[in-house]
RNA sequence: GGCCCGUUCGUCUAGGGGUUAGGACGCGUCCCUUUCACGGACGAAACACGGGUUCGAUUCCCGUACGGGCUACCA
């Protein structure tokens, strides 16, 4: 029978969720939805010393505005392999029943090394010009474990409480072969690999332990991760074998990393480019640092998801602008790429402007509203929308219209000198004082109007310089159409304005 | 250092024994435009290097270089 398709997303809660955490969540949710399968979350909070608090929530409630929400799992409902923490699941002596199957088999044994100890050896080895010191197979033979030590002395000293951890034995000499989906075939050699400690002295077991228990006990099909988990994957490996279980192992696949934008380097929690690096804002308790989301400068959850999809990955063909269901109905691992993506920031803005510019004016005015309202701004929806309308062609962004089209709401007080050095001459005045009377004298102010007024002014008044009257009644040389502009403003506000920019100068 | 993984325009990538090596972002030029944009057209821009294998290699193999990851009682 084929195996259902199970996924989980396995974070620890040790900080904010970054954008390399969220792809990693999403292409298991993509695989696990397009094969109708789950996709679970999970938290590995085994190591209490890096713990920080809100990091669950907020993990939790990152998921949710990205809208890659799990099924099953913490803060999505209990599923029925509860609990989905592993602080909690560690309570309930899971992971020692698995650690002492292996001890049993004769595939891990104690280690009452204390971290003196430990660092002595390292030292030692480096002494000795070992190139990579680490407890394994030779060296733990000069060590105190329950391999070197007499049996009864073992037993002697845990029945004395002395503190100890559990190692698995590796192999001194022996190929270990694993499939990944995305990496194919990959070869290590088991002197490579160290004695991994599988649980710690305060008897919560290490990721190495953990993870497989939980995958193997959750029915998990395929275990997704970052890339910096290959080194380690041939320990797990043996871990399953060990274990009698690796018929039951999930599938690997280990994601390429996302790289710094300039320069080489796995990403950064900040990063020069300015962009974000996180999905929403994420406040660190213990360090008491701030870092922007992508939620709070702009971006939508699906022009987000759209662009990390597209980081190591594509659907064949040329397509970029892709919904959630077109992502879902294309997404392999076959078609993730190995090597890792430098993230770029002006591509990662023009998504969003593509997914700014299939939204409609009233749903634009709606996300505008507040943004306006939290500047002191009270003007109606009607005139929003329209506003929407005329600042939208360039924004990447919703919260970039205040600044793009600030000019709707404050008259200006000083007026580009550029063009006004270029384009401001002696008749300048009297043709503007003109076209001022003219405008006031308008009785139907609107876009048609005001631009039938101008063509039917101009054998009068001579050649209109639009530029000009831009800079006039908006202070800026750039800005939104013309005609379009002034009708918004009104008559009332234009002729205020070029009143007031007339006498000026 | 050792081990593992990787390498197509500046960036994200398609492709894959014989192609004018395709697309996208960004950049440039032109067109549209009584202003500002959008848009459209066009353009510059890449198979890391060296050896094989082959009639033929960017594609397969091996080295080298470069980049990245790992090398904890962290994940």
């Amino acid at each position: 029978m084929e195996k259902r398709v199970r996924l989980r997303f396995a974070p620890s809660p040790t900080g904010g969720l970054h954008m390399g955490g969220v792809r990693t969540a999403l292409f298991s949710y993509l695989y696990a939805k397009k094969h109708h399968g789950d996709f679970i979350l999970r938290i590995e909070d085994t190591d209490q010393t890096r713990y920080v608090k809100g990091a669950e929530e907020y993990i939790i409630n990152a998921l949710k505005w990205c809208g890659i929400e799990p099924n099953e799992g913490v803060g999505f409902g209990d599923g029925p392999y509860a609990p989905y923490r592993q602080s909690e699941r560690k309570e309930l002596g899971i992971y020692k029943r698995y650690a002492d199957r292996l001890i049993e088999s004769g595939h891990a044994y104690l280690a009452f090394d204390t971290s003196e100890e430990l660092d002595e050896m390292r030292k030692r080895l480096e002494a000795a010009k070992v190139v990579a010191p680490q407890y394994n197979a030779v060296t733990r033979q000069n060590m105190r474990n329950s391999l070197t030590l007499p049996e009864d002395e073992v037993k002697k000293l845990v029945e004395s409480g002395a503190p100890y951890v559990v190692r698995l034995k590796v192999p001194r000499n022996e190929e270990i072969r694993f499939h990944d989906i995305i990496r194919g075939w990959v070869t290590v050699n088991s002197s490579q690999v160290d004695d991994k400690v599988l649980l710690k002295s305060d008897g919560m077991p290490t990721y190495h332990l953990a993870h497989i228990v939980d995958d193997i006990e959750m029915k998990i099909s395929h275990a997704v991760r970052g890339e910096e988990w290959l080194p380690s994957a041939p320990s797990h490996i043996l871990i399953y074998r060990y274990l009698g279980l690796e018929s039951e192992m999930p599938q690997l696949a280990h994601l390429p990393l996302i790289l710094k934008p300039d320069g080489n380097g796995k990403l950064s929690k900040r990063d020069k480019s300015g962009l974000p690096m996180f999905p929403i804002n994420w406040h660190d308790e213990r360090t008491g640092e701030s870092y922007i989301g992508y939620r709070e400068s702009g971006f939508t959850p699906d022009a987000f998801i759209n662009m990390l999809a597209l980081l190591g990955w594509n659907p064949g063909d040329n397509r970029e602008i892709m919904t959630k269901d077109e992502l879902i109905a294309n997404f392999s691992f076959e078609r993730v790429n190995k090597s890792g993506a430098k993230f770029d920031p002006e591509k990662t803005k023009w998504f969003n402007q593509q997914y700014l510019r299939m939204q409609t004016d009233e749903q634009l005015a709606d996300s505008a509203m507040p943004l306006l309202e939290a500047k002191g701004i009270k003007k109606d929806k009607a005139f929003v929308k329209e506003f929407c309308r005329l600042v939208k062609e360039k924004a990447h962004f919703v919260t970039e219209f205040y600044d793009l089209g600030s000019y709707f709401f404050v008259a200006p007080t000083s007026y580009d000198e550029k063009v006004m050095a270029k384009k401001w001459n002696e008749n300048s005045k009297s043709t503007y004082t003109k076209l001022t009377e003219k405008l006031s004298g308008l009785d139907n102010w609107n876009i048609n109007s005001i631009h039938d007024l101008f063509t039917a002014a101009e054998p009068e008044l001579g050649k209109i310089d639009m530029q000009l009257v831009r800079v006039l009644t908006t202070g800026v040389a750039g800005g939104a159409q013309l005609f379009d502009m002034l009708a918004l403003l009104g008559k009332e506000e234009v002729v205020t304005r070029l009143k007031n920019a007339l006498s000026k100068l």
